[in-house]
DNA sequence: CGAACTTTTGACCCCATTCAAAGTAGGTGG
DNA sequence: CCACCTACTTTGAATGGGGTCAAAAGTTCG
């Protein structure tokens, strides 16, 4: 999602993170902990989510690798969102205080930061009114068309075919639905015509109604390149 | 939430902003334009919102007095929400230049506004997580419990006894509700003795079992002072 | 090869939507 | 100042989308 240029990666990178693998359905970060790293996507997904006290969760992003999942906790170490591997995850974890005297002590850096978060804001309120609006179906076409653009642009597939190795169950939580719901709405979209395979590889067969479908206008994205003949 | 401190927003005010008066209903900013001011309140009430083509609104954020509606837009110009006055307002509109101009001029504003945007991502993530996750009468709840404490956070009232002369159609593009449901949910509050008066008014009989209720926990909002005793 | 977890499908139920209509402000113009 | 119009609030009845419960079949991994 309009990444991190290739100064602040490597900047980041420079902080001696520590690289990490887990599986997934690994908690990284528990809901309520203080901020101590910040998570950058190396192979693999990343979910971030808010739990209720009943456990029930909801997914409140999902970071690809180059993501950084929480960048903002550097302006607000008080507020550490919780984290998940979605599938096998590699991942770099950079220490807070690292961080925090980087964006001290090179304000540019600071503000491509800050731009970055911006891009979180408004990427969060589309996920927001998916989940306040929006009946399954078109939640779920929505939700296809941003993770196939944002795949395409990650480099790591492309928008028609790529790989989404996350589970119903996880898919139900992103989006706001049961499981056994999230089944029947990937079946009505195969049915339909508009989905090909779906499981770990997605296969888009009719990209445009899917846009129609989700509503789903790209601009929020930020996403540069060729991408923007996306609708 | 969490506001600006003085320095911040005296610089602010310091830009040469207009004051405006608008009243209930009208857009300030439409969907998809690109940011020219920021926004500040004043007095009442603006909501940011995301719009689809069917004209139907999801409300992402109430921001009250002294809250800045768009600050992330200092940092990414090309992304600015969509903002709509809920009541009659009095608001600040900052040009967006000089706000850039501040940030660069000033490393520790920029942190502070890059601080204030975090924030925002995380009342942002609740309210995702709320539309998400419960049933009409939770997130009524669960948002009565936020904006009760913010209003008395902003010194506007406090949580038992408040106004908030929104409409019943505004408070559902809110909860992701119909009007109608709104309607129903707020009496079944009152039948149940959580909620006294309701309309411009708010008065809140119990506020341990509406935060029950909402399963509300205010660390998000990262108040100081008091208020912390809430739940 | 078995255990645990997914995926898939069926039947039933309930919360929220939709449709409809009456009552109640609030605001404007005559 | 009142009449009128429009928008909001309130309530009822019927519908339907998604949830819940349950169970079978397919995967994956130890």
């Amino acid at each position: 999602m309009s990444a991190l240029g290739q100064d602040e990666q490597a900047a980041l990178l420079g902080l001696g993170g520590s690289i990490v693998q887990v599986r997934a359905g690994v908690d990284l970060v528990q809901p309520g902990e203080k901020a101590v790293h910040v998570h950058l996507v190396v192979e693999g997904l990343i979910g971030r989510f808010a739990q209720f006290s009943d456990g029930k969760r909801q997914i409140t992003a999902v970071h690809l690798p180059s993501d950084v999942a929480d960048l903002y906790s550097v302006a607000r170490p008080a507020l550490a969102p919780a984290l998940q591997a979605l599938t096998t995850t590699t991942l770099v974890r950079v220490p807070l205080a690292a961080m925090s005297n980087l964006t001290r002590s090179s304000p540019a850096i600071a503000e491509a930061f800050w731009a970055y978060c911006a891009v979180d804001i408004a990427v969060l309120e589309r996920w927001a009114a998916n989940l306040g609006c929006r009946a399954a179906t078109q939640r779920m076409a929505h939700f296809l068309c941003e993770i196939g653009l944002r795949i395409e642009d990650a480099g790591r597939g492309n928008r028609l075919d790529f790989e989404l190795s996350i589970t119903q169950p996880q898919l139900g939580e992103a989006l706001g639905l049961t499981p056994v719901h999230v089944n029947r709405t990937l079946k009505a979209l195969r049915d339909q015509g508009i989905l090909g395979a779906t499981g770990k590889r997605y296969r888009v067969l009719d990209w445009k109604r899917l846009c129609a479908l989700g509503d789903f206008d790209p601009v929020y994205l930020l996403l540069d390149g060729p991408t923007r003949q996306a609708a």
